[in-house]
DNA sequence: AAGTTAATCAACCGCTTTTTC
DNA sequence: AGAAAAAGCGGTTGATTAACT
């Protein structure tokens, strides 16, 4: 019923060349970002509008962070996804500077994997039932490490790591007297201001996770939050 | 030095949601 | 109210680079 936006003939794929990027960002300096269907054509670019939008937020906006993610980034990352799962954009929104698809890149390549090596399902963020034996030597150097292993020897010590866990119960209580070194406040920095869709999206998943906690009330807890 | 494997990340694809008419 | 268009999102792919044998 409705065409793809990219099957025009003569469409450019693939990697961006300089002079591509340079007409995309001279195009939006002058007449700002909007309309992605049309831009390409009025910037004389031979690529789809969704591509050309892509580019934009993904790397050639001013305000990009680019470079390694810091550990309190990395710990924020976790933690909004324990809350919100791979809900990519609104993570990404809480990280000034980086793009849902840096954090999706960086959730799978990185933390996904550090996850799973510590015994830790990156999906629920539950402790696995069968967890790798810890290595010998001290590898948790890194507070998130530290961290997460404190939490699952709490986890295993209070015998709470079976059954159903979720993000959303008893996350307030428990979260401080946890973590006493992670930023709870779900901000590194105080974000660019929120547009009106975002903070409705924010107070209705806040709402959402109260509802959900009275539900979960007498279920174990997620992993992270104990 | 050459070949192979693993890791990384930019970009694409297809689907969903929102907006417009 | 509903159809079409546009925008947004998340999963996946593929090219490139680094590390290893």
């Amino acid at each position: 019923m409705r065409k793809p936006c990219c099957d025009k003939e003569g469409t450019n794929k693939g990697a961006w060349s300089k002079q591509e990027d340079q007409k995309l960002v001279d195009y939006i300096k002058a007449h700002g970002e909007g309309c992605w269907r049309f831009l390409p054509k009025a910037a004389g670019l031979h690529r789809c509008g969704k591509s050309c939008r892509l580019r934009w937020i993904n790397y050639l906006r001013p305000d990009i962070k680019r470079g390694n993610f810091e550990q309190d980034e990395e710990d924020l990352i976790i933690k909004l996804h324990a809350l919100l799962g791979n809900r990519w954009s609104l993570i990404a929104g809480r990280l000034p500077g980086r793009t849902d698809n840096e954090v999706k890149n960086y959730w799978n390549t990185h933390i996904k994997r550090k996850l799973i090596k510590m015994g830790i399902d990156p999906n629920n963020h539950k402790l696995n039932q069968f967890p790798p034996r810890p290595q010998p030597q001290n590898v948790s150097s890194s507070p998130t490490s530290k961290n997460i292993d404190a939490c699952k020897q709490k986890v295993v010590s209070s015998g709470e790591n079976d059954g159903v866990s979720d993000a959303t119960s008893s996350l307030e209580e428990d979260e401080k007297s946890s973590f006493p070194n992670l930023n709870l406040d779900l901000t590194i920095a105080i974000p660019s201001p929120p547009s009106k869709n975002i903070v409705e999206e924010m107070t209705r998943i806040n709402t959402e996770f109260i509802v959900r906690s009275k539900v979960l009330e007498n279920e174990p807890t997620l992993l992270l939050f104990r």
